[in-house]
DNA sequence: ACTCTTATTGTCCTTCAGGCCAATACTTTT
DNA sequence: AAAAGTATTGGCCTGAAGGACAATAAGAGT
């Protein structure tokens, strides 16, 4: 297991030191020099208007130590020096692991370490709260409703309704499912009814509303 | 500190007890008997169809150690024979701080502990994935996905195709918009050549698509 | 056996959507 | 000033969508 932090500061934090003896500290990334078959944690220390920095290098990672060929692939952590929630989903929807403080001390980072290891997500409590009540509060829990939407429709009708979610038009979906295009109009209808759709706009739109 | 697993279960879980041997295993919750002083964390096993006792342990866990009253606010998790994410959000934003599988093994429920005791709040890693997919496409990635669309658009192609995209028909766009309905079509044909949308449902799943 | 649900298809009809071919007026750009 | 883009509307036409009213056959539940 190799712990590789990527900063602008010559020696890194102390805490970082503390906590990871071992680490290498460096100021770019050096994608050849490394074994491709440890394990490697990514630390990458974002400093203000390193946005585009961030992408490169996370981007950089991927390629290098995510691809198929890779053993063990790596994980990336991002420690900021201010951390911000917009930042933050941002990282985590790279595919970052863990996002934050840069200044968070040593055993903060071992338990970052322990949980990412073992294929988890690490980040903030406020962060995360946050999170939670954006997803609750505007979305409900609409990923439940799409289940309860399509278990209310009997096979045929799930199938039907789904193609006709994606913007299929009868006659194409008539030719997928090998029926006639009345067949599909008629399944069609019924799901109108039982999910009190007005139309397949409606119907896309529910089945489409991602959580 | 005190673990206190609440489970239909006799015993309780092997991982539960090679985890926690100390813990207290107890079929019901026992307000009553356990000292109000103590450091305590709950785990609530949970099984389908026990929605509503979920509930109410958890108002009853709050309203009993997690008061002004009580020193140390006791801790929930839940443990799920069947995890999803719809109960997992409901649970969190009840106040739970951690949402996992009831069948974890030894070292992710010593993980979890380890994480909750020092204020932080644990979730699987593909319920976190969600989390950040909801939060970015309602807070801000969306719109800005959307806004590349929308961006091609005259002021006025964008209201209009807004509207559809909610699935309002021509004549309530018309409307709305204070327009006939003949222009509502104009626009709304300019904009399905603008974005290459073949028509207002492509034009709504374009609009509507989440990241 | 009988009923209910599902799957399939038919015809007829109405409405809506969207394309085609215009025209007019206003604003912005060149 | 001329050209280009935008906003508005008209009429006409085609095709798709969806409802009304059916019928038939298979399977599941009582």
């Amino acid at each position: 297991m190799q712990d590789i932090f990527i900063t602008p500061l010559e020696n890194g934090l102390i805490s970082w030191v503390e906590a990871f003896p071992k680490a290498k500290i460096s100021g770019v990334l050096n994608a050849k020099k490394t074994d491709k078959n440890t394990a490697m944690v990514f630390w990458l220390h974002m400093n203000e208007d390193r946005q585009e920095w961030l992408t490169n290098t996370i981007a950089l990672i991927q390629l290098n130590y995510q691809s198929a060929s890779v053993t063990q692939p790596a994980k990336i952590v991002v420690l900021a020096n201010a951390p911000n929630q917009a930042e933050a989903l941002y990282a985590l929807s790279l595919g970052v692991v863990a996002y934050a403080h840069a200044y968070s001390p040593a055993k903060v980072l071992l338990e970052i370490k322990t949980v990412i290891t073992n294929g988890g997500v690490w980040m903030g409590q406020d962060l995360l709260k946050r999170l939670i009540e954006v997803s609750t509060s505007l979305a409900g829990n609409q990923a439940a409703q799409v289940d309860n939407h399509l278990n209310m429709l009997t096979k045929r009708e799930k199938q039907v309704a789904i193609e006709a979610a994606k913007g299929l038009s009868n006659k194409e979906i008539s030719r997928i499912l090998k029926i006639t295009e009345r067949t599909v109009k008629a399944h069609l209808s019924s799901t109108f009814e039982r999910l009190g759709a007005k139309d397949r706009l409606h119907l896309a739109l529910m089945l489409n509303k991602k959580i």
